[in-house]
DNA sequence: ATACAACAATTGTATATACAAATGTAATAC
DNA sequence: GTATTACATTTGTATATACAATTGTTGTAT
């Protein structure tokens, strides 16, 4: 990926910028070819990262702020996100019995079926997006990142 | 940065999947700085972008193809983001004489000076974000970043 | 000259994100 | 017990993004 050559630019950019901006062009990338490779299915990363969570949750319950805590992108309406993901079968949604203010999600059958599949595709997804990278790279890369 | 504390997680993610919610981490909380730092002044990133555009070209005219070409974020609908910086009186919009299918698109003595404030509210908030690098650290960040 | 394809920008629409306000429930103070 | 505060979630709304369809203009073939 060449920083110069995708924005059409001939001047050199100051490095810091250049960092900020590649570090930009490289997660559109990265977001793109996620949510191109969920799209057959009708579900985007955020809704994934959810039903992702609830798996980890090993049939415990999660209410809403266990699920945002976790989520990549704390911003999300997860409201919202389990809305969606209840009309599609995915998640289960009840009032918690012992503290009506809170709820509880679960992920259905269907959902930890199709989890499965989606597994597969998020594999390859990640394997594609990482092709040029030795593991070496990775731990590199991972130090880099830690500095932000 | 700890990815790990962030999602609230105990168990270790695999190295391919943390490089790339590490990325997201990243690249959450630098479009969240710039945003903040552009805030007060009503303006988000992509509208800087386009700004610093205009004011690259040195007085000559840009269509919409060549922004669409430069922004760092490809997808954003240019037409709109012209739009609002036109109410803002921060560039002109005029067809072009020669093919009217075309437009063209200046930068103002305002937009100008505006840009002149934001460079160092961005500058800032860049120095900010990678106080913690060092010029090798982001040579290498960039050699890896390339790799995508 | 007319029809047709290609081009450049705009518009429409569905979805996502950001953030504040509102709702309903529980805990605490008096 | 009532008022007040804090808590957990939902709702509202403005803005942004993704992508397809449309409009108006130009170039080309016949």
């Amino acid at each position: 990926m060449n920083v110069e050559q995708i924005l059409k630019t001939e001047k050199p950019i100051a490095l810091e910028s250049r960092s900020l901006i590649h570090l930009i062009l490289v997660y559109n990338k990265v977001n793109e070819q996620y949510a191109s490779a969920l799209k057959e299915y009708e579900i985007s990363l955020q809704q994934f990262n959810v039903l992702r969570i609830l798996r980890g949750q090993k049939g415990k319950a999660a209410n809403l702020q266990t699920l945002n805590e976790r989520m990549v992108s704390k911003q999300s309406n997860t409201t919202r996100l389990v809305d969606k993901l209840l009309v599609k079968g995915l998640v289960n949604r009840e009032v918690c019995p012992s503290n009506r203010r809170k709820i509880e999600i679960t992920i259905t059958k269907e959902g930890k079926e199709l989890l499965l599949e989606l597994d597969r595709i998020i594999n390859n997804t990640e394997k594609d997006l990482l092709a040029d990278f030795s593991k070496d790279d990775l731990v590199h890369l991972n130090n880099l990142l830690d500095k932000f």
